[in-house]
DNA sequence: GCAGAATGCTTCAATTTGTTACAAAAAACG
DNA sequence: CGTTTTTTGTAACAAATTGAAGCATTCTGC
C-alpha cells in the first residue's frame, strides 16, 4: 500500500493477463519497453476486453509514440524519467474522472443478463425472453444489432457506427441494410412497431435505444 | 465543427464563465497564460462548480506546474508546442473515460425527466407526456428544439444559436426553418398557439422558453 | 394610422426513413 | 453434393419529416 493504493507488479504480458483475470485491477501502468510482447500491442489487446484505465510509461518521448499510445486506448502517457508526484497526480486525475463512471471492466460490468421494458436479454446465450419467459428467436444480425443498441443505451448511434459494430466493417455509401434490420427488430420487440418506444429514430443521425437497461 | 467537435473560443475568464453558463460545454482547454486571470486560479474556480474535463495548455513545461495543474483538478496537461494530433488524441482519451460516466456538469443534476407547465419531458426516452400521461409525439427536430429551449430555460436564444444547437451547424443568412419548427412545436405544446405561454418570441432576438423547468 | 421589418403559417417539393416483396447468400440437413 | 430453410440485402414504393417560397399577420417607430 502506498498513498492509499495497493499495487501488484508483473513482469510480462502473460502475468499481466493473469493479474487482470484474477484481481480487480483499477488502473494499469504499462511500460512500453517490456521483454517479449510490445507495449502497444498489449495496450490494444487489453482494450479489446476491458476499459481499465491505462497509463503508458516509456523512455521514448517521441510525439508519434505518445499519440499512438493514446489512440490505442491508453488514458495517459508519461515519459521517463518522471517525477513520482506527477505520476501520482495523473493517477488521481484518472480516478477523479472515473469516479462518475461505472466499473471499468467490460466483462463484468456488462452483466450476463440485462432487462429492458418487459424483456430479458441473455447476452451469453443470446436469448431474448418476454415477460412470460418465452424465447423470441433472434437471428445473428438481429442479436448483434440489439446488443449494440443496448450497450450504447440512450445514445444515438449512426448507421455507420452500427454497421461497424455489427459487421465489423465500414459500410458502403448508401447502405440501408441497418434500416431493414432495425425494422425487423422492431417488429419483434416493439409492442407497436409504428410507435417504437425502445428503438427510436434520430433523423439525420441514426437510431437510439431509449429504454432503461438494468442488469438482471 | 472539426473532427466531430464543435468549439467555441473565448479570450478571458469572464467570457469563459459566460460560455460555461450559456452553453453546455463538454471539455475545457485552458491556456495558463491568460491575460487578466491566472490559469490555475481559473481551473480551481471552474472545479468548484463543475466537473467539466479540463486540459491545461501552456508553454511552461516545468514539472511543478504540471503537477499543480493536475492537482487543482485538470484532467490532462499539454505543453506547447504540441502536435495537434496529440491534442486530438488526448481529447478523445478524455471522452472515452467520460463515456462510462454521467453528465459532467454538477449544476445540472442529471435529471432524466423535467417538468414544465403540465408537461413532462423525458430526455432519455425522448417522450413528451401531458398531464394525463399521454404521449405526444414529437419529431426528431421538434424534440431537439424543445430540449434546447428547455436546457437554456428563461434565456432568449437567437435563431443562429438554435440552429447551431439543433443541427450542429451555423445557419445560412436568411434561415427561417427554426420559425417553422417553433410554429409546429407551439401547435403541439401550447394550449393556445396564438398566445404562447411556454415559447415566447423575443422580437429581434429569437425565442425564449419561459416556463419553470424542474426535475421530475 | 402607416411603412417597413420581423414573425407566423400554409403549401409544396425534396429528403429521409419505414416496409414490403423478392432474390442472393448462407446455413442446415439429408 | 443437392435440397431445404433461414437469413440477409436490394429494389421499389409508401410514409414521415423537413425546409423553402411566399403571403398573412403582427410589431416597431414614426
Amino acid at each position: 500500500m502506498q498513498h492509499g493504493y495497493r499495487m501488484t507488479t508483473v513482469s510480462d504480458g502473460t502475468e499481466m493477463r493473469k493479474a487482470l483475470r484474477d484481481w480487480n485491477i483499477d488502473l494499469l501502468i504499462l511500460d512500453i519497453m517490456l521483454p517479449g510482447e510490445d507495449g502497444f500491442a498489449l495496450c490494444r489487446d487489453v482494450r479489446r476486453t476491458s476499459k481499465v484505465p491505462i497509463i503508458m510509461l516509456t523512455a521514448v518521448g517521441e510525439d508519434t509514440d505518445r499519440i499512438l499510445g493514446l489512440e490505442l486506448g491508453a488514458d495517459d502517457y508519461l515519459t521517463k524519467p518522471f517525477n513520482p508526484r506527477e505520476l501520482l497526480a495523473r493517477i488521481r486525475a484518472i480516478f477523479r474522472r472515473a469516479e462518475n463512471g461505472t466499473t471499468s471492466d467490460m466483462t463484468e460490468s456488462s452483466a450476463e443478463k440485462v432487462k429492458f421494458g418487459s424483456w430479458v436479454l441473455n447476452l451469453g446465450s443470446r436469448e431474448l425472453r418476454d415477460a412470460d419467459d418465452v424465447v423470441v428467436h433472434l437471428s445473428t444480425g438481429e442479436f448483434s444489432l440489439l446488443r449494440a443498441l443496448v450497450k450504447h443505451n440512450k445514445r444515438p448511434l449512426s448507421r455507420d457506427q452500427l454497421v461497424d459494430i455489427v459487421r465489423g466493417q465500414s459500410s458502403i455509401p448508401f447502405d440501408r441494410s441497418i434500416d431493414i434490420q432495425i425494422s425487423r427488430l422492431r417488429r419483434k420487440i416493439e409492442k407497436d412497431a409504428k410507435n417504437p418506444k425502445l428503438i427510436k429514430t434520430v433523423r439525420g443521425i441514426g437510431y437510439q435505444f431509449c429504454a432503461d437497461v438494468v442488469p438482471a
